[in-house]
DNA sequence: CGGTAACCTGGGAT
DNA sequence: AATCCCAGGTTAC
């Protein structure tokens, strides 16, 4: 049964509506599963989610943490003494503890975006589309806050709070109960179990991102390490509107296809990009002229099914079955996707399929891999991958947090780091 | 179609 | 100190 969606698989590759197939080599949708999506979701998830997390709309009154309306000044005269999270407003989301784990979500490589901003309380910040935030959790509550701090306060007047409120719950993905899919998984599966135990409490939650801040987020992480993705990522951020600066790092809005298609590969190869400088530039003049300039192409993709759209973005330079299931996954609601990188082939030679250990990671081993995780975990699978993805991270290095400069001391040119476990 | 070797770079291990 | 190996892969033989 396997064969008929490998047979489907390349018959889409030469769909009319594609770019001409490159001459051959079968790149196929290795990470796709052959399990047939049932009821194709399109832009919203499944599992309708209790009214309280229908986003976008201000969450009820007992969550808000301030006593002042959201329109009033800034800075409150006697704030300068003590800097308490509610003289910054801070604004707060529907999603718990449990629905959300900030440090299992944003550091754990679905994104490479986000930056520590504060230690304690634990802080990241991040430009999501036009608004630049920060997010943390109240004292004394469960509840996750954001701050928006665009530079101009001008851009940034009060509704804009409304409009980050709403673009964070869907970059979030706020609608999808992750509580419940914990319970299904653990029943499913006692590797699991003993992960998700490990990880405490849960909140390993897969972002719902920009279709296009994560096509080219992934084209950097291909043979790649953490430290060097963020940093190249990092570097294509830097081409996109400035939007402020926060704890020492100046955050820019990603840039467009359209900007990123203006910049050179020795541009690129400068900045230590090695060979993925030309992945980024053919991606971007690729996306370009497609019609309506890539982002609504790559955008009108969440409206396909899983194997299409892993045929379609592997028509990208750079771009491979892996590369692939990270963007259908991260950023185009297909929750079935599974990105096979060596970790979770360890996982599956380990725990799932012990039979195909030794055994080299073919494209059609990736998918019996996909398929596995699909059979055993369901629609979300992919969200099941995600969290034995991380479990498979180094323990130490699940919280990797920079000490300032002033606290520091660095003895070499490099930054001082300091693990933090997680949890207690 | 499966196996293999380059491909940029930088940090850590040997 | 010189080399090797690896890092959430993709591409070309």
């Amino acid at each position: 049964m396997c064969s008929h969606f490998y047979a489907f698989v390349l018959s889409l590759r030469f769909s009319p509506t594609m770019r001409p197939p490159p001459p051959l080599l079968p790149r196929i949708a290795a990470s796709a599963s052959a399990t047939p999506p049932r009821r194709q979701r399109t832009v919203r998830p499944p599992m309708p989610p209790s009214p309280a997390l229908l986003s976008s709309t201000p969450p009820p009154a007992a969550f808000v943490e301030t006593p002042k309306p959201e329109t009033t000044q800034q800075h409150p005269p006697t704030a300068r003494r003590r800097l308490t999270l509610a003289d910054e407003e801070w604004h707060p989301l529907p999603l718990s503890l449990a629905e959300l784990s900030l440090p299992l979500t944003l550091p754990t490589g679905q994104t490479f975006l986000w930056r520590r901003t504060s230690l304690s309380p634990l802080r990241f910040t991040a430009a999501v589309g036009p608004h630049l935030v920060s997010l943390s959790h109240l004292p004394d509550d469960d509840r996750l806050a954001f701050l928006l701090h665009n530079d101009d306060p001008a851009s940034s007047p009060s509704s804009s709070v409304a409009a980050a409120r709403a673009a964070l719950c869907d970059y979030l993905n706020a609608a999808v109960p992750l509580a419940d899919l914990w319970v299904q998984f653990t029943a499913a599966d006692a590797r699991f179990a003993e992960v998700a135990a490990r990880l405490g409490g849960g909140g390993a939650r897969v972002l719902r991102q920009d279709p296009v801040e994560c096509l080219f987020q992934f084209l950097c992480s291909s043979n790649n390490n953490i430290a060097r993705i963020e940093k190249m990522v990092w570097t294509l951020a830097g081409y996109g509107e400035r939007l402020g600066e926060v704890g020492g790092f100046v955050f820019h809005r990603f840039p467009t296809v359209e900007r990123l298609a203006r910049v050179s590969e020795q541009e690129l190869r400068e900045a230590g990009f090695g060979y993925r400088a030309k992945y980024v530039v053919g991606t971007a003049k690729e996306l370009m002229a497609k019609p309506g300039g890539g982002a609504k192409w790559l955008a009108l993709l969440r409206d396909r099914e899983l194997l299409e759209v892993i045929e379609g973005l592997c028509t990208l330079p750079g771009v491979g079955p892996k590369v692939a299931a990270c963007i259908a996954l991260f950023s185009l609601d297909k929750n079935q996707a599974i990105p096979v990188d060596t970790h979770v082939w360890k996982v599956a030679t380990q725990y799932m399929l012990p039979e195909l250990a030794g055994k080299s990671l073919t494209p059609k081993l990736s998918i019996v891999v996909a398929d596995a995780f699909v059979a055993k975990f369901g629609e979300y699978a992919g969200w099941a991958q995600n969290v034995l993805f991380i479990g498979q991270l180094p323990a130490k290095k699940l919280v990797a947090t920079e000490v300032t400069s002033e606290t520091a001391k660095p003895t070499k040119r490099k930054r001082a780091t300091k693990m933090v476990e997680i949890q207690a």
